[in-house]
DNA sequence: GTTCCGCATGAATCGATAG
DNA sequence: ACTATCGATTCATGCGGAA
């Protein structure tokens, strides 16, 4: 298996050539049911079953493995195949650790008599142990401005109680009001919180993969996405030096991925 | 059965009195799994499949069951007690029709080595049929400062595909300024873009059940809550001249609940 | 009257400890 | 091995009182 690579094929048929217990994280964006060619609602899991079983296999056991889908609309009803497709996921071993929400602000126009505009899709986080990597502090986010007062206010407490210990630069209590800038994100994720980014057109947006690989990955690492498209999950591994191995079986996307890595000068052509 | 009036007791045993089609609209907030003395994971759809029967039968045909819930973490994982029970009222004839994401500002803080903090929940959309009643116009909202640079950037069949249908009965100066000036929600529900209220520090707060009275019901309506609790959904319905039904088994719910029906003038005390 | 500041407090979750 | 309880962690917001 190369690195740095993006494979032609049919990753059910790719993944079997890959070692096992290798990737740090697998992060992916499948073609949703009844979207794009993708498969049919009712043999969507049964067409999911193989393939994540080859991507259980490959996933370092302290890996994680992030599953951007969402629910369709069939005969006016959200159809529960994601929820079908978690089920066998979790048969076959996955843990469903987490559910995160991405709030699309930029949604798709549209009007229909029984439902609004669908700002938000899922990003499931399964994992093959309770216990695996995460990064947490490499996703912090700036704090909001309500903390401008109270931090000055604190500093000010923290003054009065230890004045000499300001001066030295090294006190307990100021350490931890410098770290205050920063605080941790939510499960909710949007693009004006999460990245400084402008970069927020796309389907699959460059700060979102990005997002996942800081919190889950370390340089170095090397990622996964069975259905890499036009393949913003590589040019985020690079951005972010981990090695990436994606798979793709449009041939045409597969030139246009590689020819993005190719170009690609820090965030340039992303999308 | 009284209108605008609060009942003590079981739902499952109280609704068995309820006249049947008789409800624009069922809204609530039950007990979570595993919180607040609610019940367990493992017994919960069970516990939930008799009061559904009732509310099917109690609900108009063209009426809504709003469902508000969030799955819990077990072991680590995020259970899936949510999915089962949707599972069992799709059994049972409900429709699933839409999933709104409410995005909350104000989350539990914490910290924990695999996740970060719950920022949103679910509130289920079920109906009966696949016509249902929806005012969309009732929940429109000021365009925002974003959207106006975003406008400028929409492509001539974005705009074509524009309704138009908006302020029949007045003249098209109106319906032109309407278009303009609000736009419909998305199906991502955060109390800065949906209302103007101030009144959201509760767990269930007054401007949720609003928002979704507003959307599925109109003046002189009946709506239900079958888990009032401390009454946020009354005093929401009674705001808006819908007439409300409330159940609940905790009898110093059931008194603070009434109390705050009768002081309620607008918005007092509300939360 | 406005603005500013302190404070309480949420549908939480994990890991350790105890029975 | 399994359940029950407890301490520690943590941040956006409204409210009330003060400047």
């Amino acid at each position: 298996m190369r690195h740095n690579y993006i494979y032609h094929g049919d990753c059910a048929d790719v993944l079997k050539k890959f070692p096992e217990d290798h990737f740090a994280l697998a992060i992916t964006s499948p073609p949703y049911a009844n979207k794009r060619g993708g498969p049919k609602v009712n043999t969507y899991v049964d067409w999911f079953q193989p393939i994540a079983k080859e991507l259980y296999r490959v996933l370092r056991d302290d890996g994680s493995f992030v599953l951007n889908i969402k629910e369709c609309v069939v005969k006016g009803e959200r159809h529960t195949y994601v929820h079908d497709l978690i089920g066998m996921l979790r048969g076959m071993g996955w843990l469903w650790v987490e559910e995160y929400c991405w709030h699309k602000r930029n949604s798709f126009p549209g009007k229909w008599p029984n439902r609004f505009r669908d700002a938000f899709e899922r990003c499931h986080h399964f994992t093959k142990n309770k216990h695996f990597c995460m990064y947490q502090d490499e996703v912090r986010v700036p704090i909001g401005d309500w903390s401008k007062s109270r931090l000055k206010h604190l500093s000010a407490t923290d003054r009065q109680r230890d004045p000499s210990k300001v001066g030295s630069g090294f006190g307990k209590n100021v350490s931890n009001w410098v770290d205050r800038d920063t605080v941790f994100p939510t499960n909710v994720l949007h693009m004006a919180t999460e990245c400084g980014n402008k970069q927020h057109s796309s389907a699959f947006p460059l700060w979102l993969p990005e997002w996942f690989m800081r919190l889950f990955t370390k340089e170095g690492d090397t990622i996964l996405d069975p259905f890499l498209g036009s393949g913003t999950s590589a040019v985020a591994a690079k951005c972010l030096k981990r090695k990436f191995v994606g798979i793709e079986v449009n041939k045409q996307h597969v030139e246009t991925a590689r020819e993005r890595i190719r170009n690609d000068k820090g965030r340039k052509g992303a999308g």
